[in-house]
RNA sequence: GGGGCCGUAGUUCAGUUGGUUAGAAUGCCUGACUGUCGAUCAGGAGGUCGCGAGUUCGAGUCUCGUCGGCCCCGCCA
């Protein structure tokens, strides 16, 4: 390397005017026109147009002919104002240019699999296989500095806030979060495996009865899952748990931070406090407990009026202990039938059997329903859904949880379709109240966020009556239908820990098996403490208004948890199974 | 485990009812060109139609299987 670099392309302008400096960089377009060649030159700052001029300087000119997208160049070249007619407007640099007295060619590069610009062409597939040159565009490097600048803002605040950052183990056991774990066998310990923590939640309660009293961490958690747009293998989280506190503390931490983080990255000013929600009134309002606030659609429960139709459908769901819901769109009274029959079927994955819909057309209302109502009793459920002529109305009869969440899908559903959601509008929400357990598939008592969630004190009592109806100390954190956050105040004394597991049906001797240590560790005066994860993918994804995490992770996974690029996971040879004490069963041998 | 969409040139796509030699744009290569910035002009190269089987006189097109990508259900703080 001759030519040592002293400027970076996007940052010149005017006032650099009759320097003589060195830029360092990649070919991004070049322009030859015989006589004068224009390249633009572009860097991490930005892109500059440097000309080689034969005139100035005959031996580069030469050279700069074999230029072409992608190699790697130094020139060294005066900064001058560009003709009048010339300035390019569109370019930040616009007004000048890099007139080449030397150049220096520092790499070749094949013609590249796609142009490297924001307005991408490329598949995904194409994009992740060569992700390092993915990674070369601006977009994509603007969504990686602006992870990184939420990190550093993160970083400073909870530091101010005296949390210190710790560091917790990767290699540790499996600890009861619901999830898969990524196994690692341990050679030293034939037939032992190590877990890659789904969090570090066990350590940071382990923290805080050490006495570090404010503990946070920016870390990797591993999950063996199926993928999806907002969920990887391993994602980040910003991780924070706290003593001698309760709920309060946590949403008058979180909620500046978040203010912090969102002024100094989107300069964008939220608004305090969230507003709080209960877990059952999201569920009524909205179907599910993590709410689009952004948008009204609520759903309105009908049953009692539904209860006064003919329509045995109705009947026989309410019999059943069901209810009949539904959902006003304002305007959707033009809807055809192949748009509501349409909108049926968006809702059937989620087990409804049908959609009932009410036209308010200017002329007249239009409803299958219409057969089996009185019409009085049909004019008092429009009234009840505050429905307005030109207005659809619809409804689902089903089950509690099947009306919930398929209605909650048709509100997204109409949301996006008919543009009901506004853009850069950021609503922030807490969920509350959560009952601590919930029933599995095979109908025993789950942990609803994780066995060590500390109930509140008083539903203590229900602990032994009626479990399903305790409630737990903990909250999610929603940002614009998305959960972006999640935590509790922890359970601290030990017989109370003992006793939920009991009810988990995790027995005293496997308990002490699993997390003997921490029953152990609540037994030696472990103070009160709580705290909060949130998914820094899911923030930055937000903030960055991409619609999936992989837009804001550097080498993603495909849905099929692998690399493209590294092409991982891939086989191990024998000699490293034999030294992990591992043998493949047959039907498990990698293809050929 | 299941549902949906997709797979054709380096890239993004078109390809009719199954019919002859599979097209376009862009990129790439060669040449011309001193004010371009989507440079322009002239010429050229480039295809395992994801893979396999089947139906057919004939398959990019139809059927079945399979592999891969994306979205979703299940699963998952």
């Amino acid at each position: 390397m001759k030519l040592k670099r002293d400027h970076f392309c996007g940052n010149l302008n005017k006032k650099n005017e009759g320097e003589t400096i060195i830029l360092a960089g990649w070919v991004k377009k070049r322009r030859d026109h015989g006589g004068l060649i224009f390249i633009d030159l572009g860097d991490k700052s930005g892109v500059v147009q440097v000309v080689f001029n034969p005139k100035v300087d005959e031996e580069s000119h030469l050279q700069a002919r074999s230029l072409r997208e992608g190699w790697v160049i130094a020139v060294g070249g005066k900064v001058r104002i560009r003709p009048i007619e010339s300035v390019n407007l569109e370019l930040e640099t616009g007004e000048i240019e890099v007139i080449v007295e030397n150049l220096e060619i520092l790499n070749i590069s094949e013609s590249l699999p796609f142009p490297i610009q924001d307005e991408i062409e490329a598949s995904e597939e194409t994009r992740l296989k060569y992700r390092y040159l993915d990674l070369r565009r601006s977009v994509m490097q603007r969504n990686l500095r602006l992870r990184y600048e939420v990190t550093k803002q993160v970083r400073s605040f909870l530091d101010k806030k005296g949390f210190m950052e710790i560091e917790t183990p990767f290699l540790t056991r499996s600890t009861p979060e619901g999830a898969r774990d990524y196994l690692v066998p341990s050679r030293v310990n034939p037939g032992e495996f190590y877990a890659l923590p789904q969090s570090p939640q066990l350590f940071k309660q382990l923290l805080m009865v050490a006495g570090f009293d404010r503990y946070f961490q920016i870390v990797r958690c591993f999950r063996d899952e199926d993928l999806r747009a907002d969920r990887q293998p391993e994602h980040t989280q910003i991780d924070i748990e706290a003593s001698f506190i309760e709920e309060n503390d946590i949403y008058n931490l979180v909620e500046p931070m978040l203010v912090h983080v969102f002024k100094k990255t989107l300069e964008i000013s939220l608004k305090t406090p969230f507003p709080r929600l209960g877990y059952e009134e999201a569920m009524d309002r909205f179907g599910i407990d993590k709410p689009d606030t952004r948008f009204g659609l609520e759903l309105k429960n009908i049953s009692s009026l539904a209860s006064q139709s003919k329509f045995h459908v109705f009947h026989r769901c309410l019999a059943q202990g069901g209810e009949v819901k539904g959902l006003r769109l304002p305007g959707g009274s033009h809807l055809s039938r192949k748009e509501l029959e349409d909108l049926s079927q968006r809702i059937e994955p989620y087990g409804a059997k049908g959609l009932s819909w009410i036209l308010l057309t200017p002329e007249k209302i239009k409803s299958p329903l219409s057969k089996f109502f009185p019409k009085a009793i049909l004019l008092r459920i429009i009234e009840h859904m505050d429905g307005e002529k030109g207005d659809a109305l619809f409804f689902v009869a089903d089950r509690k949880e099947v009306v919930a969440t398929s209605l909650a899908q048709l509100r997204l559903d109409l949301g996006k379709r008919f543009n009901l959601i506004p853009k850069d509008v950021y609503q922030l929400v807490w969920i509350v109240d959560f009952p601590l357990f919930e029933q599995d598939k095979e109908g025993r008592l789950a942990a609803r966020h994780h066995p060590f969630t500390s109930p509140k004190e008083e539903d203590l009592p229900l602990l032994e009556i009626d479990p399903e109806k305790v409630r737990a100390r903990s909250y999610d954190i929603v940002l614009n239908g998305e959960e972006i956050g999640g935590g509790s105040i922890r359970i601290h004394r030990r017989k109370i820990q003992e006793r939920i597991l009991e009810i988990l049906g995790i027995d005293s001797l496997q308990a002490r098996e699993r997390f003997g240590f921490l029953l152990e560790a609540l037994s030696f005066g472990a103070p009160p403490h709580g705290g909060i994860a949130l998914g820094l993918d899911r923030l930055v994804m937000i903030l960055a208004r991409a619609e999936s995490i992989r837009e804001v992770i550097p080498f993603p996974k495909t849905q099929k948890a692998v690399s493209l690029m590294t092409q991982a996971p891939s086989p191990a040879d024998d000699e490293q199974l034999k030294e992990l004490h591992i043998k493949l069963r047959e039907e498990s041998f990698p293809p050929q």
